[in-house]
DNA sequence: CGCTACATTGAAAAACTTCAACAGAGGTGG
DNA sequence: CCACCTCTGTTGAAGTTTTTCAATGTAGCG
């Protein structure tokens, strides 16, 4: 239940505002002055805030400024109050961010409708979302839905790709971002000898592609199919209003890009330095992590040999070889070429 | 100089909010209905709309509506008027997304007030940025004059680093951002048999540390002085609280971040497969491009053997080799230490 | 002066890659 | 339906590249 704060002097105002609000099933907090609301609304933090300009000890606009200097309390939305005939000390409150006012004497649909408006708007800014990557996916269609301009999720259409179908090409220009619903995708860069090397894997619940958009350059990897894909494309238009309208969405790719970044700089570090076999048990491990995120006790790697040397950065030769050695070592078992971790622990714990 | 629209059927308002605003020196746009306006907005794509409710052929809340449905329009400032009686009509407009709203009849500075605050506003949101790094120097400056509620730039404090001096280790909290005013950082990281490898250089006008900010994680690198520097250190919640309550900060770092995720692709895949002269030139190329952006001809790199292999990812001797070979060669030339480019386009030509 | 830290060189060893050959699966067309 | 072709996976052996180990040189410093 929300809850709201509501800071008027006069008694009779204040106590009918609360006892409209509670009938609409809200929750209501009352201070009779700016400086006993304020200490009220640090302690309590209430989703929103409903303030008389002209009160003593503290005035509306004290408190307003004093809310924006707290960072808590910042973002609750701010609703003045203020009789008819006050139109310049309306203005001012509106330019010293105040969200919305309310001119006394004013009505019952009029005060509901500002509280629901404010408190509609504050959601959508400052969504919460689960921590994992997957959240996005729930949020996207959420927003998709709350979004009254464009329903993304009809604009945008779902398509299918089959196992090896390139999802786009290095060097083109990008137009869409991929969500994918179903399926497996890698990423990967091809060096001036043809020798690939993988740089992403995606499963379901990830986006694909969103570098290149955010650089607002062309695509600088191949992105091919795993495992047959049923892809999401979000029109370039679409990611961009949903970016830039929904800071609950913009966090979450920052931090996600971020994740990124600290994934990319631990493969270097393990490229540079680690021995064959490292190499290939922390591939078959980051493999069956993205991939069997349930623990799938039956769960096996189904990828071309040359696909998981490209991951590995290192020779299919080498990679057959070692695979043969952890084979040997009953660290993993090979079926009709599909790869059984046996013993993760140990595999795990593989040296240099 | 910044547009506005107005539209308003009756024929004395509509010139009397041109004539003041053009006082103003704003240039003025009028539309006497809802239809004529729409296509004016489109046509001209102004700064700011006002914007009367009740009008024949389409009224206010069409045209705002219609406005949200264009992708160009969504975001322009959309103000009110209307008449003190119509209440409910102004709860409507405001519910339906007006910024702000006039009630007629009214004065001249409250027109002129509630325009600059919108404009104001919506030029904070949408803040044009240049595209280098180094925009973000002045956008922070900027940012820290306009932000009514902390500067950033009394609260932070300048701190002096000698060369060598770890300014983060691995695993420690985070609990600031640096922006370099001056010196030359690496960060790396260390394998378990203790090799080094350098995976960020950074320069005059980079941040640092923000991966682990953004992700609320402890640090998963070290960074260390190269030169000696000067940060100002700029808190968790000063970060926070830039980032989030300015669109262009955020859309920036978007940026920063998504480059920083293509360089080290690129990285890896040289890692991965490039021979070691190749590792070599391109690691001295770029040391090269980070620290002599100004195309010096007397740039000299200054760093340890030890630096140099860490950067290169591989090992000490080797790198002394190939720099003695690329010596002979004529690449390079090297006094006291110091690694002085003489070809570069040699260098950049060398194959694997 | 002796100590320490960094730079360089030589030679041997290790770690991978490459080349080459071959086997099996799967698809194709006569 | 079978011979044939192609593609992928595997193995052996030789070849390269890079690292490691060890020794030596050099510069700064208390």
């Amino acid at each position: 239940m929300k809850k709201i704060l509501i800071i008027e002097d006069n008694i009779e105002i204040r106590e009918n505002i609360a006892e409209i609000l509670e009938l609409a099933s809200y929750s209501t907090l009352t201070a009779e002055n700016g400086k006993e609301g304020m200490e009220m609304a640090i302690a309590q933090l209430p989703d929103l805030i409903i303030c008389d300009i002209m009160m003593p000890v503290l005035d509306g606009y004290g408190v307003l400024h004093m809310l924006h200097k707290n960072k808590r309390l910042r973002n609750t939305p701010f609703i003045f109050l203020s009789a008819k005939s006050e139109k310049p000390e309306i203005r001012k409150g509106m330019e010293m961010g105040g969200d919305d006012y309310i001119t006394k004497p004013f009505n019952t649909t009029e005060l509901l409708k500002a509280v629901a408006c404010r408190l509609k708007k504050a959601e959508q800014i400052s969504k919460e979302l689960p921590p994992t990557p997957k959240g996005l996916n729930t949020l996207i269609q959420t927003a998709a839905n709350k979004d009254s301009q464009e329903s993304i999720k009809e604009d945008s259409n779902v398509q299918k790709y089959k196992k090896k179908q390139e999802v786009y090409l290095e060097g083109h220009r990008p137009s869409s971002l991929y969500y994918i619903m179903k399926g497996k995708i890698r990423t990967y860069k091809r060096n001036d000898e043809g020798k690939e090397l993988v740089i992403g894997l995606y499963n379901e619940g990830d986006f694909l592609g969103y570098t290149a958009l955010l650089e607002q350059r062309v695509y600088n990897e191949n992105a091919e199919v795993l495992e047959d894909a049923e892809l999401v494309i979000i029109t370039r238009e679409d990611f961009e209003s949903l970016l830039f309208n929904n800071l609950g969405i913009l966090h979450k790719f920052i931090q996600l890009l971020s994740r990124n970044v600290t994934e990319k700089e631990e493969q270097l570090l393990g490229i540079a330095y680690n021995s064959l076999r490292k190499k290939v048990s922390t591939a078959l491990l980051s493999l069956y992590k993205k991939y069997n995120s349930s623990e799938n006790a039956n769960y096996s790697i189904d990828m071309s040999r040359d696909s998981l040397a490209a991951l590995t950065g290192v020779a299919k030769e080498s990679l057959i070889r070692t695979l043969g050695d952890f084979r040997d070592e009953k660290l993993i078992s090979i079926k009709e070429g599909l790869i059984f971790v046996l013993n993760r622990k140990k595999l795990e714990l593989i040296l240099n």
